[in-house]
DNA sequence: AACTATTTATAAGA
DNA sequence: TTCTTATAAATAGTT
């Protein structure tokens, strides 16, 4: 059998798909790199493997692009990417969570202290109403 | 003149990169897709044009495979991924700046609320010791 | 957008 | 993984 061109689909022999999605990747990254030179742009790409580790491409990195990506993503107002942030928006909010916990507390504290004010504030009403010594005796 | 290969360095013919760009963006885009195909896995691109727009390719989705990448990267001890973290902490932190600032102005009530009660706490035993009439006159 | 000569990527093999 | 090379695919220059 030649040299011959592929069908597009899943590869089944895993020894096979290895080699092919090692070759694929680096020409990927390859090409991504010939494109940032060429035009001056910026971009990364984050892959996941078959064996779920994660290989990454990105000029001049691939965080601040995500972050870019993002912000402009929650600026807009196209549900469907609103939509697809969800994810993050959940991460983001666990990293609050704590905070939401102080400031509950928090509040619980001034309740306790604004009854406790209002507590003696009437205690020095009924003390005022009732005795006639504010002044000393003398 | 021939078609010839190209130098891989800065177009700086305006037309001429953005047919490039055009061009090779494509590409790209079809190969990252057949490398899903055949190799069932994870992929996502993002790409700042040199007019600052952006095209982004995402199997399953751009967004999923952020939040993923960015779990990872919070998980590991990579100083330098770390480090990259830091524009996506600061948007974060950003967000997280209205709690902030809430917690501070409660936890202000709460100082006040609690001289207000010492205050009054202080006027009752005051009360109490230069009086000897908490108890009705009769 | 379409065409095509040429360059580039890559499938199969080593 | 790396090299080789025949073939497939992408694309530079043009229309």
């Amino acid at each position: 059998m030649d040299r011959q061109k592929i069908k597009i689909a899943k590869i089944e022999v895993k020894n096979y798909l290895q080699v092919t999605f090692s070759k694929r990747r680096s020409g990927l990254f390859k090409t991504a790199s010939e494109l940032c030179t060429l035009c001056g742009i910026e971009i990364a790409i984050i892959v996941f493997s078959p064996a779920r580790k994660v290989f990454s491409f990105g000029h001049p990195n691939v965080e601040s692009l995500i972050d870019r990506f993002l912000s402009r993503n929650n600026t807009n107002n196209n549900p469907i990417a609103n939509n697809s942030l969800q994810l993050v928006e959940a991460h983001r909010n666990a990293n609050v969570c704590g905070l939401n916990l102080q400031l509950t507390q928090i509040l619980g504290e001034v309740e306790i202290e604004k009854k406790r004010g209002e507590s003696l504030d009437q205690m020095r009403k009924t003390s005022q109403s009732q005795c006639w010594c504010e002044a000393p005796i003398s």
